[in-house]
DNA sequence: TTTGACTCTATAGTCTACTACAGGGTTTAT
DNA sequence: ATAAACCCTGTAGTAGACTATAGAGTCAAA
């Protein structure tokens, strides 16, 4: 497909994509004898992940690594990557952990509003994560 | 504490508290006859806060939104708490949901390198996802 | 008391991640 | 065959989130 259609697929919109090509994180497949980018379903898969990467708080260099973290033994040695992957595991555990925290205390907010007992006053973000 | 005090317990840097406070996300508890700004244990904690909602993927107006979210009668209906809360917690489920699959594909790049017997070509993230 | 570290306001500059032209060629539907 | 819709490169502009600097006042230790 071409990049009108992969835009259209995928949300992003075609200045984005090229400008993505420039920063090395998606490629075309390929280019028409005319100069058109060409793209497939491995494409479409990449802007997805790109774009749930981005919705967790990676940076699109974050993502790059991400992206080009490969096991191929001509590529990056093995302690390489595991090093890599360790690295971003537990990156991503704070982050889940810190997410649910969140969760909790907004739980606790909701819940103080329309059918708890607790004082209304002293419920904000902050309080409700202390208390949890 | 004044505001320098303020930036080496916390890692922000001076000039960017500043910014916070023009954004309306920090405000000092008080000022010195002189004008120097004050804060207290309270500032510490929302500035951990702020920094942790970052590392997720807020951004500052939405971080903005959390800490205003607020239970007082007088200040925000009743309703409209719980439908931000609600909101925030759907985020935040999808959120986590991500960063699940992002580990499991972790994971699994790591073990497919040392110890696993997969071919090593077929590892990559994306691969990685779609197995999981 | 004066020197150095700290603070103030205000403004300008930087970096990341887009977004919008300009000026031109290519495809496709009519 | 000719518009309309699409694509190309290159460059410039924008929004969000800082970061740095200028020019001036304040505080604390020697």
């Amino acid at each position: 497909m071409r990049i009108g259609q992969l835009s259209k697929n995928t949300g992003f919109n075609v200045e984005t994509l090229r400008y993505y090509e420039n920063l090395g994180l998606l490629k075309p497949v390929s280019r028409t004898e005319s100069g058109y980018r060409e793209y497939n379903g491995e494409s479409l898969k990449q802007l997805q992940f790109i774009k749930q990467a981005k919705y967790v708080g990676f940076s699109l260099n974050e993502i790059s690594e991400l992206l080009t973290l490969r096991v191929e033994r001509d590529q990056h040695s093995c302690r390489d990557v595991k090093t890599i992957a360790e690295k971003k595991i537990e990156q991503i555990d704070n982050k889940i952990n810190e997410l649910d925290k969140m969760r909790k205390a907004l739980h606790k907010i909701s819940d103080a509003c329309c059918g708890g007992s607790e004082p209304a006053t002293s419920c904000t973000i902050l309080n409700a994560l202390d208390g949890a």
